[in-house]
DNA sequence: CATCCACGGCCAAAATGCGTACCATAACCG
DNA sequence: CGGTTATGGTACGCATTTTGGCCGTGGATG
């Protein structure tokens, strides 16, 4: 699990980011000024750290030095977009900056760039005997590649994020193609059948009569 | 016990809600202005809220505000169906939204994974030495699985989340099948009574004369 | 104790869900 | 522009589930 801080004396902005983030399936702790921020860095470990440059008591260019200490890569929020500002942050270590107010999906699109540069994004799944390289986008059984349309990969991957889960046609339709569900036609049936066949597994993804599909390993 | 806030000037639809909620084994209260909100917010505790946009007095993006410094998830009912007004209401921290007119069961959806991905909603249930698994849709006695049709799931899950309790043919017709109980058939008896003798419940279910059914643990 | 009516049990018919084959169209790629 | 691949729609048949009919049983009521 990657473990975030994110430290925002804000708190409605804190709050959001702590939502946004767990959402996108991070674990992420809040907190409000810099000595809080630095005692949590202290005592506890982080894959991430977003910094506010204007906190109370420690400001975030003062943190920074801290945190540049530890090893941990820090993306900058900040409400000014003077050019020193962001330079400073940068010159200091910072991976990355995001200008207040800033839009939710570029912050995730961000931190998972900054993640995937540490190495710190899990990108290989290993489930049913498949490997799921979600960067290269690649599927392997037993270091051959199995090559997928992409329905069909987008397909195994909900599969594979969900073990043991039954999914219901409604839920995987929404997923994968997004949108309402189309009763009267067989797409997902298809796909479904489809992909298991295709990466063999035939006998691992039941079918619950009337509820939808089950990956068991 | 999940309990739930509903926030909506329109009585009709907060009682729908409130109904609804309470039927499906939430414990919910309704409120019906954004000040009236904000008092129950801050005296009691919830686990989610629906918030209509549209409010008297504080609207439904000014009460985000203050809900979001609580940590409580929210997910929005907006009669707008603007893009955004629904991307603002993301954007500030909602957790999902509804487009009135909305429908129950899709609502309900939401709240369940709302509240599963908050890890307030309990995936297994273990009533009457069976254990109920919600996410895998699967029922043991001792590890054994037994196999029930889907009918026969949800009438035991319905008696399962209201032990001890009298369930009305009417009651049990309307929340497993929906739609108006047709008298004169015999589909709610005989799927009890299926049910019961395969999850080996023969004992457990009493069958309240001229009432309807109790599961007794 | 007799009567009535709700309820339980079984069977077969009806309805529904699912897998598969086949085909049409769209997207992609030289 | 022609060929290939990806995608999704329709038709059909099998499997499973659901339901209605019928009769027997047994509790409630006076």
């Amino acid at each position: 699990m990657v473990r975030i801080l994110a430290v925002d004396d804000e708190r409605p902005i804190a709050e959001l980011l702590r939502v946004s983030l767990a959402r996108a399936g991070y674990q992420c702790i809040c907190a409000y000024d810099g000595v809080e921020a630095a005692d949590l860095i202290e005592k506890e470990t982080f894959d991430l750290i977003l910094l506010d440059i204007m906190l109370p008591g420690i400001d975030g260019f003062e943190l920074m030095d801290y945190i540049r200490s530890k090893g941990i890569p820090v993306i900058f929020l900040t409400a000014k977009n003077a050019v020193s500002d962001r330079v400073k942050g940068l010159r200091m270590g910072a991976e990355d900056y995001m200008v207040k107010p800033f839009d939710v999906l570029e912050l995730l699109a961000r931190v998972e760039g900054v993640l995937r540069r540490h190495g710190k994004l899990q990108t290989v799944l290993n489930v049913g005997g498949l490997e799921i390289n979600t960067l290269s986008i690649k599927v392997r059984r037993g270091g051959v590649e199995i090559p997928l349309t992409r329905k069909e990969y987008e397909l195994l991957l909900l599969f594979a994020r969900n073990v043991g889960v039954v999914l219901t046609k409604n839920t995987i339709y929404e997923q994968v193609w997004g949108g309402e569900y189309p009763e009267s036609t067989r797409t997902v049936e298809l796909h479904v059948q489809r992909m298991k066949r295709k990466v063999g597994w035939d006998d691992k993804i039941k079918t619950v009569y009337g509820m939808g599909y089950r990956l068991e390993v």
